[in-house]
DNA sequence: ACCTCACATTGATGCCTTTCTATATGTTAT
DNA sequence: ATAACATATAGAAAGGCATCAATGTGAGGT
């Protein structure tokens, strides 16, 4: 495995958080903007811009800048990043 | 998914913390008791019990009593919890 | 140019987590 | 019984994180 333990707590940062859950479950059929994330949680916005920052941070989600809008979806990349670790400590430390 | 948003975010804290990858990283070649984790950590023996505990309460661990000793070892069927909800995300919401 | 809208950033506050020391609990050996 | 050991728990201090109101930024529209 080649993530450092720093590295690997910042991915999974993603999923240890109600309303970060909250928010992948909202973006798991496709991209949402900001805005409408919002509507749906029960939340101010400053604290949504800073839950999608963390999950950006992570690598489990993308975002997508069009006009003044951010667009927020899940990164199939980044879930695969978190399994791999998944996968390795479930293999005791083969990388498959 | 039967899981709600607490739950989920409660398994995953397991991998949100420095330490407590760490720790799993130890345990990937098998059980280890609390004492031969605590030599290889550079944190108190406490610090060690309130971690175990997390882990624990995560499921991505077991914990076994012998005597005076624990012993812990990764739990695969908690893994596989962790492993489907990241599924479930990729896949949209499908259960596979 | 100005205003408005969508979002990010700043700074403050409260809470939750990590960490420690000190102590309790439970187990084994003498 | 008591001493020694392994671990858990309690309580306190410190740090980090979630949250908010206020403000900044940058894009579009008038």
């Amino acid at each position: 495995m080649k993530l450092n333990e720093k590295q690997t707590a910042t991915i999974f940062k993603a999923f240890c958080d109600e309303n970060r859950i909250k928010i992948l479950q909202l973006l798991i059929d496709g991209e949402k903007c900001a805005c409408k994330l919002l509507e749906a949680m029960n939340i101010t916005q400053p604290t949504l811009s800073h839950h999608m920052k963390t999950l950006l941070d992570s690598g489990i989600v993308n975002g997508r800048k069009e006009g003044k809008w951010m667009h927020y979806s899940i990164s199939k990349k980044g879930l695969e990043k978190a399994q791999e670790y998944l996968d390795f400590l479930k293999n005791n430390g083969k990388e498959e």
